[in-house]
Formats: C-alpha cells, sequence, structure tokens
DNA sequence: TGAATAGTGTCTTTCAGACAATATGCC
DNA sequence: GGCATATTGTCTGAAAGACACTATTCA
C-alpha cells in the first residue's frame, strides 16, 4: 500500500520513518436562507460524536488536491459545484480527534440557497441547515473552525467582492445591501451604502427588473472577478 | 507502528484503509538585516532537490502539535525560541514532492536579527540569511510559499502591530519608520508617519536614548500586544 | 559651525456618517 | 390614493496626504 510513498529512486528518504498522520478536510458552507447567514451541519452516523451534528469532511486521498478534495465532499453533500472556495486554517492539535491524530484543513463554501439539493450521505444520518446565531453543539474543535470560519467570511466581505458569490448575475442594489445585513447583523443606512458601492466602480448597470411587485429596481452584475479587492468600510 | 492509530475501541473507524500522506511543516523566517527585509534558507543536503536551496522544514511528529512542530524546526536552525509565529497555508497538491504525497503546512516567523546564532542542521549544508529581492531558485513550490508569506507580512504590518515584533522593547520613531519602509520598500513621509502612530494610542514613552551618535531620540513601548488590530494606511 | 538625526504644524482634499424627501409601480 | 419599495443630495467632522523648517547632540 505504501510502495508509492517512494518513488523515483530516493531510497534514502523513508517518509515511513515516522507515523503518518491522516488528513482531512472539513468545510463550512455558508448560504443565506430565511434572511440569515446559514451553514450546513451533519449528524454523525458512526462514532466518535456519534448523533453529534458535525461540519461535512472527510479524509483526502491520494490523488486529490486538498481543494479538490474540498470540492469533492462539497458535491456528496450539496449536489453542488460552482462555488467559491476558500482555504481557511490547518488544525492539527495532538488530541483533537479520538481516534487518533488527524490533522483537518478547513475550507470555507460560499453558495447560493437555490443551487442546492441535499443529499444523504453514507455517513451521516442526517444533514441540515442551521442559523450561525443558533447553533447546536459540534462535535470534535468544529466550533472553533466555524468561529474562525465566521470571522473570515465578515473579513472578506469588508475587503474582497466574495458577496457576489451569494448573489445571482444580475442583482439589485436592496438585494446586496440585504446580504451585508444579514451577514453583519447590522441596519446599514441606505444612501450611504449606495453611494459607497457606486463609488468603487465595481458593478455594471444591466435591464431593470420585470414582474417586481412594486417599484421594479434597476439591476447590475459585478464588472470584476469574485474574490477582488475592495474595501466596503467599517461595516464589521 | 500503526496500532495507536486505534484508539478507544474505534474499530469500525479505518484511518488506515486511506493511504497516509506525509504532512511537514516549512517555515519562512524573516528577518531585517542591512537594511534589507530578509528570510532563512537552507541548501538541501539530500535529494530531491539536492544543493537547492530551500525553506527550512521538516516532518511532523505524531506527538508535537503543528505550532510545536513549527517552533521545534526554527529553534534547530536559528537557536531562536521566542517569536512571532503565524500560519500561513497548506500546500497539498499532488505532485508538489517527487518522493510521494507531502503536504505541507506553512509558517511565518519573524525574529530580531540580534537573537540569533545559526546552527547547521543536520540535512542542510549550508543555511544562509537572502534578501526578498534577490533570491536563488528555490526547491519544491518554496517560491509559491515565500510569496504568499511576503503578501501576508506585508498585509500584517498595516493592518496589525506585528512591526514591533522585530523592535527592541523599547524603540524610536525613527527605527520603527525604517522598519515599515523596508518592508514596504516605499518612502514614507516623517510627519505624516508619526501623526499617524502616535494618533492610535498604541505606545507608552519610554526614555530618551543614551550614547546616540547626534541628537538622542525619544524612545518609546508597545502597550498593547503584538498582532492586536491596528490601521496603519494605505502603505502598500 | 557643520553634520547628522529628531521633532513639529498647517492647509487641502477626500471620505465616512448622519439625515429625509421624492419617485415608481401595483393594487 | 394607499402601499411597498427604489432612488437621490447635503452637511459636518475626521483623517489622509502634501509640504519645510527648527531642535538637539556631537565632533
Amino acid at each position: 500500500m505504501k510502495n508509492n510513498q517512494y518513488k523515483q529512486g530516493y531510497p534514502l528518504v523513508k517518509l515511513d520513518d515516522f507515523e503518518q498522520p491522516s488528513v482531512a478536510v472539513d468545510l463550512v458552507i455558508f448560504t443565506i436562507k430565511e434572511r440569515s447567514l446559514q451553514t450546513l451541519l451533519i449528524k454523525r452516523g458512526i462514532v466518535p460524536f456519534k448523533e453529534s451534528w458535525a461540519l461535512p469532511g472527510g479524509f483526502i486521498k491520494m490523488n486529490e488536491s486538498l481543494e479538490e478534495s474540498a470540492l469533492r465532499e462539497l458535491e456528496e453533500e450539496t449536489g453542488v459545484n460552482k462555488v467559491y472556495l476558500e482555504q481557511l486554517y490547518t488544525f492539527g492539535n495532538v488530541g483533537r480527534d479520538p481516534r487518533g491524530r488527524v490533522i483537518t484543513v478547513s475550507y470555507m463554501a460560499l453558495i447560493n440557497s437555490k443551487d442546492i439539493k441535499l443529499k444523504a450521505s453514507t455517513d451521516a444520518s442526517d444533514v441540515n441547515w442551521f442559523r450561525i446565531s443558533n447553533l447546536p453543539t459540534l462535535a470534535f474543535d468544529h466550533k472553533k473552525i466555524l468561529n474562525y470560519a465566521v470571522k473570515r467570511l465578515k473579513w472578506k466581505f469588508e475587503y474582497t467582492t466574495i458577496a457576489f458569490s451569494l448573489l445571482h448575475s444580475r442583482f439589485s442594489l436592496g438585494e446586496l445591501q440585504r446580504l451585508y445585513e444579514i451577514v453583519f447583523d447590522k441596519e446599514i443606512d441606505k444612501r450611504n451604502f449606495r453611494k459607497k458601492i457606486l463609488s468603487i466602480d465595481i458593478l455594471k448597470t444591466e435591464s431593470i427588473m420585470k414582474d417586481a411587485p412594486y417599484r421594479p429596481p434597476q439591476l447590475y452584475s459585478l464588472k470584476v472577478k469574485i474574490g477582488d479587492s475592495i474595501n466596503i468600510n467599517n461595516l464589521a
């Protein structure tokens, strides 16, 4: 099994002189549902922490990169494959998994709730969305990972265009503002928000929305790449 | 050897059903020497990339956390043990190490050049400091790691107090300004810099320097923690 | 008094932040 | 006309950024 750890004749390099830890990927999947920021958790069907809620994730395979592994897990849990995905932090404390040494590379994914088709995964007896403001107790050190992810998310909302990955390709400024208000759990002055967003010149005007219940808004699209740096002030 | 991967009776959990990658830690060690930003590299004494320069690092041990592993490597290479240390990013592409699957967790360390006593490490035939502006070709994907570290360093200089980890506990504003000028490779207006630093109220005045060659400067010390958030504008 | 470094203040411009009235479309 | 949402501008205060002279110590 371990043979392919010895390649191209490097006999002196004994990677196996060291016991090897297991490497996993854990995902913090964010979406906006019911006017709140939510994340996907799975109820563990196996020990340890059987019946506890946990972040979706799993061990990496030898022939896939960390990111490919994260995308595979994401697809297995949600059926979604086109998302914003970002590596967060690697957690490797010795006792973090009672089964042995497991190092986990955490990722954050942002998906549009319309794209989701939840699947029941083999090792999860249940899968569900939870409001960030109302989370159950989590297995392992997943609470720590989730807290880290929320901080990073807010940070990235202020300093990059990742928010737009949660909107459709055409959106109104009202939708954008509601998104920021949900993530920061804070009301924002409409005039200042619009002034700020329009001043940084990242939007193209599109058509006007049809079939709006009341006055239809102007639609916009993002004319820079998702993840590009911007600076939306002080919303934190 | 692998027995302790099975603990506390979790027979169904077969971590070893998966081949395990190796996990390493690589260090980007920054210091200021000769009025420039420099990083420590080792010349590899073993294949692969024998005789190439590389970041210091090594495989983690089963009984140490990632951070402990980074600190151990740091101490082995430089003799330094009290430093600013921060995890950067985890690189895990399949082909990044010709010996097999090696996932590396990168760390950035900032050390005061006065504290360094370089040691010749067992697996390095040579150890040296290099200016960031004049680097040799690096082994593996270490160039990518280093580029990432430089970006993070600059970023953290603008938004946190990590710069102060490169100064003595008492320092002049001139020393602080020179440090920022070196890291950003850019001249900064003295009056605006001082105004800004003093306005954010993170410094305590100390004594006045003795034995200065010319007019002795006022000394200051940091009255908040290293790593605390601040905002030194727009130096990037 | 010359050399080297330390220390200081003003003006302009830009931007954040507070704040309220009008416009549009649907019923 | 009533309702729900969209859209727009002004004023104030704070801070960034440009800019040049004086102060201190030592040789």
